[in-house]
DNA sequence: TAGTTGTGCGCAACCGGTTGCCAATACTTG
DNA sequence: CAAGTATTGGCAACCGGTTGCGCACAACTA
């Protein structure tokens, strides 16, 4: 059993009610000094730091929230956790994490869990339905992340800028049949990719050959490689960098250079920087989304509050004039 | 405010007495049935699930741990995290988590911090003085991982037996005089790496040479590369993949075919699969640190348990025989 | 039938804080 | 100098659980 000092033993030493001590505190100004720092020195000389969890009941606010994510082994989740982390400490606030490992039912059970022992939930990438979403939400704070349910304060991770700007770049550079390799069909993020590629192709006139891979991973964009080289496209712009790295490998096996036989663009510049050559790709700040989402929370932002961030393609080694044909 | 039933409204709805309700879920067998299905049911009603926090304060624990990394970025944590509470929800156990920024004084606080609302903490790759552990470790659980000190239960993320299966499998392509690209000197990891490497080359006969990446780091390996090619050795053997990586990379960029003129080795096999060409790697399998730090946090582990994990060579595609000089 | 034992359940204190309310003392003011 | 107003700080209830203890009643023994 851990001995930590109580606000009694700090009333005890300081010879005052327990609820002076707890006052002191929190409005100093209502006694006079010289018990204000009675009570300060008893404090620091039993080490008394108040208990959280005590403080939680009576007040009925934990100061903690939950963050539950579907996959902490994903490297799109780790920059998000971290600034949230950041800035909850900034306002003294503890951060319970759940992994749901991509299914809707730990998620679900995770989110119980968590709203019993928090303020409040941010929620990534859920994997629920909406109508699940909404009516936990309806009894717990929650803020979601990559998720577009109008009712609940939301940030999106937008990559549309970035994604047109990409579309520009290669057409800038001359290509004109790009190839689009989309990841999950349902995700939000995908949809608002490939519709940017699409209104982008259409306004520049350039051919667009849109592949799949089924699963946002390496090995299929390796699998991918060998369809792209199929299509007459001289650039392809991968979901994300993972998807672009694994069409960068398949393309070299098969003895394909890039650039220069083929451009490749990635998304979120996760591990765009430490590919070689290194990865032209889109960076969605999705960092940012931690922070924004735990002001949302604890502001107690509106149902309807929806903020987008920002994009921009970031241009590196993978990308070079069409080679002639 | 959130409105969740509690103990009091289920046994108003059931006609028993709180304490009634709270031990019909502990010792059932204590009531006669038609009592405890009355309360059973009285609850589903209601909806009621038992408050942790209240549970907490009464009882002295939290039902929750702490876990403390130096940075949620860095790849090599985020598995251990992920089975850390994959292991955790087993025991109906919740997970804090805070990130330090790499920083002793942060990581002080953080521990202050969720040392107050947990049952204990699980220390990562630590940056504090032994001591200072130590004095925590004195007032609160703590179990270490990848921190080697004796008097506080650890587990440590070994890769002696991979070093040394890397060695000899160079030796064994024909390899006469290696690498080994070092990490941060004062690293338990780095320690344990560079004496499996001198023990192996000594053993074998091996040449040795040893170079510095100031931080384990891509760019540092990039740098190392011109290094590594004024020496002649034929092979490297990297502190870790990212530095691994950043050699290839730097090698590629100079024009020197990977493996064909320099085979490499990474080590802890977090992105060498994803590589191209795909990285030799050693295998450490540090998630399994996350499982076993729970358990022994929870078993509340002998203070001088001292658990050190397997570790593999896994041979893909950046070693080859060298080339005749 | 009285005494013993056992079963089933409630009373009340406690965990460590917060907070509404009020009593005692000090300070103004007419 | 008495009455009114601040100032200071204590009492006690409350947050939502857990748990030691004991009472009431039924069943069993003698």
């Amino acid at each position: 059993m851990r001995s930590t000092a109580t606000i009694t033993d700090v009333a005890n030493a300081a010879k005052v009610a327990r609820s002076t001590v707890s006052r002191v505190f929190s409005q100093p100004s209502r006694f006079r000094p010289e018990t204000v720092t009675r009570v300060q020195v008893a404090a620091a000389n039993l080490g008394y730091a108040p208990n959280p969890l005590a403080k939680a009941l009576s007040t009925g606010t934990a100061a903690a929230i939950g963050i539950v994510v579907p996959d902490i082994g994903n490297p799109f989740f780790p920059p998000i956790i971290h600034t949230a982390g950041l800035c909850a400490t900034r306002f003294e606030i503890a951060v319970l994490i759940a992994d749901t490992e991509e299914t809707a039912s730990r998620e679900a059970s995770a989110m119980e869990k968590l709203a019993t022992r928090t303020d409040g939930i941010i929620l990534v990438s859920s994997r629920q339905s909406n109508a699940a979403v909404l009516q936990f939400a309806s009894r717990v704070p929650v803020v979601l992340i990559n998720r577009d349910i109008p009712g609940i304060p939301r940030v999106l991770i937008s990559t549309k800028v970035g994604m047109t700007q990409a579309v520009e770049h290669l057409a800038g550079l001359g290509h004109t049949h790009i190839a689009y390799v989309a990841g999950p069909r349902r995700s939000w993020s995908n949809q608002e990719r490939i519709n940017a590629v699409l209104e982008a192709c259409g306004r520049l006139h350039l051919d667009l050959t849109t592949l799949k891979a089924t699963n946002p991973t390496y090995e299929d964009g390796m699998q991918v490689a060998g369809v792209l080289l199929g299509s007459r496209a001289t650039a392809v712009i991968a979901f994300d960098d993972l998807v672009a790295q694994g069409i960068m490998a398949g393309l070299a096996a098969m003895g394909t250079p890039v650039p220069k036989d083929m451009s490749v663009i990635g998304c979120d510049n996760l591990v765009a920087s430490r590919t070689y050559p290194p990865l032209t790709s889109i960076d969605s700040r999705a960092s940012e989304a931690g922070t924004l989402a735990v002001e949302l929370l604890l502001q107690h932002a509106d149902k309807d509050t929806r903020i987008v961030t920002e994009s921009d393609l970031v241009v590196r080694s993978t990308t070079v004039k069409p080679r002639r044909t």
